[in-house]
DNA sequence: CTATTTGAACTGACTGGTCAGTTCAGTTAG
DNA sequence: CTAACTGAACTGACCAGTCAGTTCAAATAG
């Protein structure tokens, strides 16, 4: 495997951390690589199989590393997994946050929200199987990360609907809160349908099902 | 696959519920019994920590019977699930269909359905849980079970979608077969986010924020 | 410029343990 | 009597985590 030091300014890319030594300056830090294969691979294999149902040596074997690398990157699995879920919901709100701004019309802009919602999911799918297959867990070992990520994107959510709520009559009957949930889970179930069972689906006829909560929401 | 000599235990496929079946030659009253609680057991242990993170041992003896016992009325780990999976959507297909034909406005048929969901994912949200950790996993031992369940449970969805269509002027831009889906799912999500996160959540408002995507679907 | 040192990154065999599934002689209950 | 169930032993596979050893580019010394 050719691991060229160089290949790149060391963290110009922006996605991953930056991995939080504050003193060493010298000693290029070249660690990406390997531990954005290990995301990679893992993201496709536990989307596929889910967190339990997937080995550390396959993993490994997946991201063309040996099992102790696995371990030199993340302390355990669980951890790996944890940073994974951080790595996906970071990507994920950048696209949302990418929005938020470039319109003037809140309706359009939640549209163009779930849109990239959409987008999203149909380039990490087996993100969202995770998503969905750990959320939910109670007693879970990533319950802490998964109420923190969560209110991270409901309330990017939440301010699309604010949005909405400040221009527009909207239904006082319908919270917000539950609404937020209603179309985040949404975004993610018909994002799924479409890959495993609906592939003809068009990305738009999918965003206008969904958007069709804010029009009943939107008091017309 | 099937090699148990035993593997021919009471029925094993057609298990809804006692009521209806004619010819049942044996003893119908203790079989179920056995198999009634290893549902619960297995129910209630798998939407805790997965499929695959429950032991058959563990499942034995949460059912107060012996391993033997899940191999005797099962032939494996696998077909106990399958059949849970069965178990799970006839219970939710039937209160589905308990509404369908009470009411004579399709709009608060599909709310009174609704709330059905609502109670039920209220009464098993291990049984959500489990849906949808093993719904969209490709390639699944279980998929064809799911492609089975998932589409009687969309038809019933989409029949009341139908009533609605047929009485009320509805957006021709939204296809029939994304809003069944956006709202199929949604009843998962908001259901266990209400019983995971909110438990505050009325069952109304959470009816309300589903509907909410009727309201949009139909032009007024 | 060359030789040596350093240490982060990586390797893979190994350990101690778990689990699904099998088997079967014996027990209970309809 | 027989179907349903028990309980314990057994097998063969599998797996998370460990650790002593290897590699090699950058740092440093000569």
């Amino acid at each position: 495997m050719s691991n060229s030091p160089l290949d790149r300014g060391p963290g110009s890319s922006g996605d991953a951390d930056s991995a939080g030594d504050a003193g060493k300056r010298l000693r290029p830090a070249r660690t990406n690589a390997t531990k954005q294969k290990l995301f990679e691979a893992s993201m496709e294999l536990i989307g596929e199989r889910g967190a339990a149902g997937v080995t550390v040596d396959e993993i490994a074997a997946a991201a063309g590393v040996s099992k102790g690398t696995v371990y030199y990157n993340f302390g355990s699995k669980s951890d790996l997994i944890a940073q994974l879920l951080r790595h996906g919901v970071d990507i994920l709100l950048a696209r949302l946050l990418s929005v938020k701004d470039t319109s003037d019309d809140p309706l359009a802009a939640m549209g163009e929200m779930i849109g990239q919602a959409m987008d999203f999911m149909a380039e990490y799918p087996s993100f969202a199987r995770l998503w969905v297959s750990e959320n939910w867990r109670t007693p879970s070992e990533w319950q802490d990360t998964f109420t923190e990520l969560r209110g991270r994107l409901l309330a990017v959510i939440g301010a699309a609907i604010d949005g909405v709520a400040a221009v527009y009559r909207v239904d006082p009957a319908v919270s917000r809160g539950s609404l937020e949930t209603a179309i985040f889970g949404a975004c993610f179930v018909v994002g799924l349908d479409r890959q495993t069972y609906n592939p003809e689906r068009t990305r738009e006829q999918s965003v206008a099902a969904i958007m069709a909560s804010m029009r009943g929401y939107v008091v017309k």
